[in-house]
DNA sequence: ACTTAATTTAGCGATTTTGCTAATTAGCGG
DNA sequence: CCGCTAATTAGCAAAATCGCTAAATTAAGT
């Protein structure tokens, strides 16, 4: 759901998140290290992350690691991109063609 | 503030009201009119739209128009894919270059 | 000044989000 | 099975968001 993924990136620490898994995919404890909250502040923002498919999760043994999923980020990118595009459809305030 | 801009384009109705006005600027009273919510709610998703600067409200008498402002939606849709681009800086869990 | 049309601001209740601590699950090693 | 570490879920309180109705504002027309 479109939605989702602009509500998980409304928030700072989810962006954040986001720009360190750019580099690589890391544990979830690691990732926890690298903020002030609780670790379970962070495990609800990866679950928010997780659930708009922004990330993905493996567990590997005891412990999980945390991808980013470039191909979700791109469409929403590209989402705002079409925003801009000026369409010219009907436009009942233009007054003339520059 | 980048985060304004992230969190007025978390919310759907926002998000078609730029659509609308990458058509075109228009009348905040138009505007209220394509939507099924009240004036005032209306009227605030434009207040959060122009906080953010992603519109800009120019009087023109008795109404209001409205029109989208494409470098703030530019910086955000560019700093999406800056999150795509590997940058390979420091990557404990990198395994081999493929 | 008075009325009317366009829009915003105030104020309210309902819902969602956030971030915490405490409790729970999941996998590993002895 | 027990204890340990990694991570999530439960549950709660504080804060933010949403959408509404009613009231206020602003500009124009008479």
């Amino acid at each position: 759901m479109q939605n989702a993924v602009f509500k998980a990136l409304s928030h700072p620490a989810r962006r954040q998140i986001l720009s360190l898994l750019r580099k690589g995919p890391r544990l979830a404890g690691d990732l926890a290290a690298e903020f002030d909250t609780s670790w379970p502040t962070m495990s609800r923002h990866l679950a928010v992350l997780k659930e708009a498919e922004l990330v993905t999760a493996e567990r590997q043994g005891n412990q999980i690691i945390y991808r980013i999923n470039t191909s979700v980020l791109e469409d929403a990118a590209t989402a705002l991109l079409g925003l801009i595009g000026r369409d010219d459809g009907d436009d009942p305030l233009k007054e003339a063609a520059e």
